[in-house]
DNA sequence: CTGTGTGCAAAGGGTTTGCAAGTAC
DNA sequence: GTACTTGCAAACCCTTTGCACACAG
């Protein structure tokens, strides 16, 4: 079981609340919101959800999306349960939003974009892309 | 006086806290924080700061840069008072942040970016750079 | 004069903290 | 057994709303 890997390979204990938490991200391709997660568990408690939440993000187990319109995302990051730093797909993926389903895809283009700024040292980039995706263009 | 025309362009009224406001503004190259903008202002209303930062936001004079440690920044708009819809150079800047003073400047790039992503239509970038600013690197 | 802006008080909502009991390892 | 997690209550903080008064145009 995977999910029991990822949590372990974190050094976070496996517990039925963190396993129910991760079969609500697995049974999402797009990036959620907290409301959504709390509406797909039942009898929870909202104070632990915020605790579960802040623990997998401190460890890479899932990132945070902040949009313009001051709403918050997360989804599972994208890399490997045992791997100690992060991996290339992880730090040059892009934020996709589509502005009709409003859903949030994590997603890695064929190359990733460079920037030169004059009187700026550039280490890396966070790029967020608006637009509609490709079943809402259909 | 080009703080009052500032105003009168968006059709708000000019009055002396929001003339404040906007000075505070105008003494920071970067963008600030709400904190900051509070720090510098004597004998406020900290309602009354939040109605004009949000309608300096709605009408465009100021906007508002997320940043993912969860910590927003304002920044003037860089377009004319009198223009009405968004010019190229406020749609297609760069918020650079630097990790060592912890300043977000505006910048705009030679060349903005273009992305292609399979199965999107991408219409818009939004692009935050994390780096070194020259001050800092020296 | 009219509608917009301000100031105070209070409410609202999301998130965090403290602590005791429960549980993974 | 020990340290980590959970659950409940309460506190916290930032932000918004309501309303009366003040003021710009």
């Amino acid at each position: 079981m995977d999910k029991k890997e990822r949590l372990r390979s974190k050094k976070l204990r496996v517990t039925d609340f963190r396993i129910a938490v991760l079969e609500v991200f697995e049974r999402h391709k797009a990036a959620i919101t907290h409301a959504q997660i709390e509406a797909e568990l039942v009898n929870f408690d909202r104070i632990t959800l915020y605790r579960t939440l802040k623990s997998f993000r401190e460890k890479g187990i899932i990132h945070e999306i902040v949009l313009n319109n001051n709403t918050k995302k997360l989804a599972l990051s994208l890399h490997e349960a045992h791997s100690e730093d992060i991996p290339r797909q992880d730090r040059e993926h892009i934020h996709f939003l589509c502005s009709v389903c409003d859903e949030l895809y994590c997603v890695s283009p064929n190359q990733f974009p460079r920037v030169q700024l004059e009187g700026f040292a550039v280490h890396q980039l966070q790029i967020q892309a608006y637009g509609v995706c490709k079943r809402c263009a259909s």
